[in-house]
DNA sequence: TGTATCCGATACATCGATGTATCCAAAGGG
DNA sequence: CCCTTTGGATACATCGATGTATCGGATACA
């Protein structure tokens, strides 16, 4: 009864007892992880029955997959906010420092995004969802950078600016990894500028010169 | 009845039925997930009842941490291997191959050890073990870097040598992740090297140029 | 305000997983 | 070769989670 495509009425009620659900499950999933937590959990928490669960969706993975779609659609909005607030010139440094900002901004959502990378990496179509986000997200960056590119050049070794995007990308997984494990946001944000200035540029300059732990 | 301080005995038995469950237990955790799994299940897959596993586990977490210990200990012995087969020099990018190969060698693994991550990211006295471990491998890298540098000079953004380890292995998490979703490992090797070039030279060759997917 | 529809609560049946207590067989020492 | 000790199998009791069928109250619209 979830995955209507006749929509009959939109009822004020449902959608509020769907959002409710979601919101709830964030918390419990970021608290718990997703592979220990129970239907009957998330509605508890939610302060619903299990009869409003299984109106709303079919399943735990299914939810699993809109809360990840809603979340991931909003900070994508944020991300593409903070490269666009530059002129038509990219000031590498100041993008840098709004989009880690943006993407190191809740030690939840990692966790909950961890568990979905880990839930997809085991179920192809939903890996290919996320795969397909992330090029998105890639794209953005990568044509970000182009503008900029004859300003300020990027190293060779990246290739073109479709491979420096896809080390910023990787950049920022595997330093999300690291924060997950020691949780010291601010510390993963002044690392994550570090290295993105290490791969972005010719490596001249030198801001900080913290030796990570 | 696991956690025994006095080893009474050490019969054969016993550690060939801990082996099993524990090589089971590899098999099902990278199939179906940490969350996913029961005890019943590993048992079964090793060709054991309840009674072998409760009679060497208290619980599925410890048996979980048992094997990743015994694993992660394998690699990190095959990856001190791969740093040390230079002679007192160190050849950057020959030992980037070697050690890349290390590190992305089995799908399975990566699997299992990123369900680890998740789960140690929930409990603190885990992710301590999982961060002292890191912590070691990183030690490693960055002493052999140390005795290569003045050789091969490293680009100054990263800070002292201990900066670059951590910046390799933030790489490789990020490209681990990536290749969790596409499952491309060769792509991912070559997308690794790409990127630890990148961050440990001073950009000025260019071995591939290939714009990662 | 009446009424048809929608949504969420409740109750129930079922199933699978857990942990334990007990029993039988296999090792290993004498 | 016996006998003690150890390890794993079996059987059992319990618990929690799931999914469904049904009922009563809320909601929207005339």
């Amino acid at each position: 009864m979830a995955g209507e495509a006749t929509a009959g009425r939109v009822t004020k009620r449902r959608v509020r007892t769907r959002a409710n659900l979601l919101e709830a499950a964030f918390a419990v999933f970021a608290a718990k992880g997703f592979g220990r937590v129970s239907i009957e959990e998330v509605c508890e928490a939610a302060g619903y029955s299990r009869g409003a669960f299984y109106s709303n969706f079919d399943s735990l993975d299914e939810l699993f997959f809109a809360l990840y779609a809603e979340r991931a659609g909003l900070i994508a909005d944020q991300v593409a906010g903070a490269l666009a607030l530059d002129g038509p010139d990219l000031d590498v440094p100041a993008a840098v420092d709004r989009v880690t900002e943006v993407l190191l901004l809740d030690l939840d959502w990692l966790l909950v995004k961890t568990d979905f990378l880990v839930h997809a990496a085991r179920a192809p179509a939903v890996a290919q969802t996320l795969l397909e986000h992330r090029e998105r997200l890639r794209g953005a960056i990568a044509e970000r950078l182009a503008r900029a590119t004859g300003h300020t050049e990027l190293p060779a070794v990246l290739g073109d600016t479709g491979g420096a995007a896809h080390a910023v990308i990787a950049a920022y997984d595997g330093v999300t990894t690291q924060l997950l494990l020691d949780k010291d946001v601010e510390h993963a944000r002044a690392w994550l500028k570090q290295l993105l200035t290490a791969l972005l540029t010719h490596g001249s300059d030198n801001p900080a010169a913290r030796s990570g732990g």
